[in-house]
DNA sequence: CTGAGTGCAAAGTTTTTGCAGCCTC
DNA sequence: GAGGCTGCAAAAACTTTGCACTCAG
């Protein structure tokens, strides 16, 4: 288990991934390498929890002069490239956190439900699971989500 | 594993609940029994699957003058009171089920990422993980929130 | 009778879309 | 130079809220 870096906590789980590998990865799927892009990007390996869009229009700042329906176009792209991904976590919105290459995303996260705080879990032993439900259900491409929340010992102190 | 009833599929892995004992509860925590909860209550325990708030909204019909913002307000009173179970399951929104009784709503789902189908999954093998995540972690109150998604039969055969 | 609950209307949030101009490739 | 991308503006989709009236208990 570990814990995020940022406002929430500490120690990245990933190493950080160079912002020229990021933009090349763009450029290998043909697509172009713009200022707003390059800055989501920035914002995104340099904050290695999961974001929302709204948070990541704000860390842009205004010198980015990026506007909210480019972020939300750049990170449907992202998505749809596998470089970013979708989480649900309860809150109103979609976050999204940076894919190192060729990973899956295939980890989860622990959310406390008093302030927000998210921790990222380290294994993912579905896998298994999943098989067996494909297998009994007729399914194919079966992925999951999976996040667990509860209240974190922060919260849990009287002087929260 | 099983399948809902329904536009979707058959058979009810519930039992449904009469509606006189829906109301019941309601009383039973002094909130009053009025004809749109009423209404409301009846749409869910015969459609025993995640059910949209305009998805309600809609199957209460123009009889029932019914406005949507009470459905919003009648959604989170019984989510509040655990009479029902609040879904993400990936469209835009939240879906609701009816639980049962002293039904924690700790079974899963597996849903059609092409037509949105959904199937209830059974077992919930994931309390032990619960306990040794509260224990390393330190967190309290530890749920968790889990669907699967792929692609049925249905939508992999070429004419759907 | 009393206040919890409702309809209606309006506003707040989140996300998408159309379009003209810009800038990467 | 061409077309992918952007900002701006507007709208669509989703959710909440204020207020006066109604009706369940």
């Amino acid at each position: 288990m570990t814990s995020h870096p940022d406002e929430s906590c500490c120690g990245s789980p990933h190493p950080i991934a160079p912002l020229p590998e990021l933009t090349a990865r763009l450029r290998r799927e043909a697509r172009r390498v713009t200022g707003p892009r390059e800055a989501i990007l920035d914002v995104l390996r340099r904050h290695a929890r999961p974001l929302r869009i709204k948070e990541i229009h704000t860390l842009l700042g205004a010198g980015a002069n990026c506007d909210l329906a480019t972020v939300y176009r750049a990170m449907r792209l992202l998505e749809g490239m596998g470089m970013v991904k979708r989480v649900e976590l309860g809150r109103r919105g979609s976050s999204f956190e940076l894919l190192g290459e060729g990973d899956d995303g295939h980890h989860h996260h622990l959310v406390c439900t008093e302030c927000d705080r998210v921790m990222e879990l380290d294994s993912c032993l579905l896998e298994t699971v999943e098989k067996g439900i494909s297998l009994a259900s007729g399914f194919k491409k079966v992925t999951h989500r999976l996040e667990f929340f509860g209240i974190c010992p922060r919260c849990q102190s009287p002087a929260s």
